[in-house]
DNA sequence: TCTTAAATATGACGAATATCATGTTTTTCG
DNA sequence: CGAAAAACATGATATTCGTCATATTTAAGA
């Protein structure tokens, strides 16, 4: 559903949220176990991440990765766009051009209603509020 | 969203359920055009269809694809276990193996209900309804 | 029966994605 | 100021997925 890249960033910046800050952050290489991912990768991924102001990150001794109050604002959707692109979530199914809500193909049917549900629901979520939910006991993120 | 496989797939089922029978089978270069997808490439996933008697065919002159009424019971999901594998859309958006509704990971709570209604529709639609909605003009399935 | 037309089976090639490696810049600290 | 520790930038390699090519099998028709 999402590419591997969306899911190691999206867990990357859920961790970061929920374990760092100013004062402590985290580097690429200690994202790797938690994340169960290759350090070299997450690094990548993270500063496009920095680039897009989705995380923030300082250079240096004692520097490393963390989340400020304007990145806490963001949300999944813009996640995955960075990462994957604009729109390989919105277009349509069978990813026919001349189709949509008016003329929809025979899957939109099916689905049409959930996607945009989907889309909704990751659009209007900030992180801080899935970290909320987690230090809640709501939901989990398992190391 | 689908694995580019599963829509030629997809598309190649929905086009001969609607275009082809035992007396007008199609064959698998004549569907590269309509579909929008290089023939070799259609070829070798109606036989994998065709292996999981998905659709029918028969070989030698006037041979081709078709599918009879068993294979208009099928539904949408069973293509794309076939063609991508099983679990490729049930297992949990972060690929954490560790939880589910119960220990649900944060996104889990954002999108869990529309997957599964998503799942209950693709596995609940047969091949002969989506076709009897294109008929009927309630959806398109354009070349 | 022989030729031909189709699916089938298998594998080679190419492109996109994921992973790894190297060097450069910035910042802290002695 | 100099050394070290980190992000940053760029590109190389590997793996997966999509595409193409070739040879084999089966069935229809002359
Ligand atoms: S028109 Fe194809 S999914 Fe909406
Ligand atoms: S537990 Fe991750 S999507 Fe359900």
């Amino acid at each position: 559903m999402f590419s591997r890249s969306s899911k190691y960033a999206i867990k990357g910046v859920l961790y970061l949220a929920l374990h760092a800050s100013v004062e402590n952050k985290i580097q690429a290489k200690d994202l790797s176990a938690p994340i169960n991912a290759p350090a070299p990768y997450i690094a990548k991924l993270l500063q496009e991440l920095a680039r897009h102001n989705m995380v923030s990150s300082v250079k240096g001794p004692h520097g490393g990765f963390y989340l400020d109050e304007v990145n806490l604002q963001m949300n999944i959707m813009q996640i995955i766009e960075i990462i994957d692109g604009e729109d390989k979530f919105r277009s349509c199914l069978l990813s026919l051009e001349q189709c949509n809500s008016e003329n929809p193909c025979p899957l939109h049917n099916l689905v049409g209603d959930q996607k945009l549900g989907v889309i909704h629901n990751l659009e209007n979520t900030t992180i801080k509020e899935l970290v909320a939910d987690v230090k809640q006991g709501n939901s989990i993120l398992p190391l």
